[in-house]
DNA sequence: GTTGAAATGACCCCCTA
DNA sequence: TAGGGGGTCATTTCAAC
């Protein structure tokens, strides 16, 4: 994934802002005519630096009232391409990353209720590789923004 | 925030899968005519279980090449909303929460370097209730989705 | 439904490797 | 001179009333 022109920071940073924004709109911020807009943002999908659009959804409108961040300790030598796929298959993880720390991993759930959490632990400490689980609940949403800051690096 | 009935519950999966997806196309995904999906939609947004809409973009391709976990250990007398607001002005992070564990706070970083990320501890250091952070490295990316599963509870 | 706005694709121009 | 951008215009599709 290579880093990009400015003019792209900018397309993004629009798109961040809001995933509908017209090329229209788009091009007035950067200065590019419509189709110029659109040819650049078909671009950036095309080469991954833009995964998708999304809305943003508040958990609980759809049922999900839990959340909780479980960190893993494997046995060290699991292929990450298998922990890879054995954790997408998880439907209530949302997020899932490799660290570097006392864990193996850490992965970001969301549940319905305690009891599903419960389950969802208890499938990842069925995980032949795991070898620990250390759960921290979520309480309060301080700050939630796009995965990705709006100001330059 | 109201659970909400089965055809909000399956627009709000369209959008998730798509954030531009037409009303037209959400209409026939659910069952609706145009104009009661962009009713649904406009209610979904109005009444906060849409919160926006916005590009799923990938970090490296703004430049931003580390991302972390900070745990916040803090005093325990510090206002919610102090704390709040004060995350909320870094913005190199993407997600905070309180949390129920150890640590009080949890929040997600992302910078451009590593210099980058020890400026931000500093900054977070430096407030006044915070006592201790503890740092973990996010390696790789196992899954990373929509911040809520496309399944039923 | 009708009407205006947006998206899309065809076409040509310019610059540069 | 081929390829990567960019602009303009015509057509189709969508949104808004």
């Amino acid at each position: 994934m290579p880093d990009l022109d400015d003019l792209n920071h900018r397309i993004l940073r629009v798109l961040l802002r809001d995933g509908r924004s017209t090329y229209a709109e788009i091009g007035n911020e950067v200065g590019l005519s419509v189709s110029a807009a659109k040819r650049r943002v078909d671009r950036l999908v095309r080469d991954g630096a833009i995964r998708g659009f999304t809305a943003v959804v508040e958990p609980q409108a759809m049922g999900w009232d839990i959340e909780a961040v479980v960190q893993l300790y494997t046995n060290g030598t699991v292929p990450f391409e298998t922990m890879r796929r054995d954790l997408e298959h998880v439907t209530e993880i949302v997020e899932a990353f490799t660290v570097a720390g006392a864990a193996d991993a850490m992965v970001r759930v969301v549940a319905g209720d305690v009891p599903h959490l419960e389950r969802v632990i208890s499938r990842l400490r069925g995980l032949s590789y795991v070898q620990q689980t250390d759960t921290t609940m979520l309480l309060s949403v301080l700050v939630r923004r796009p995965n990705v800051p709006q100001t330059a690096p």
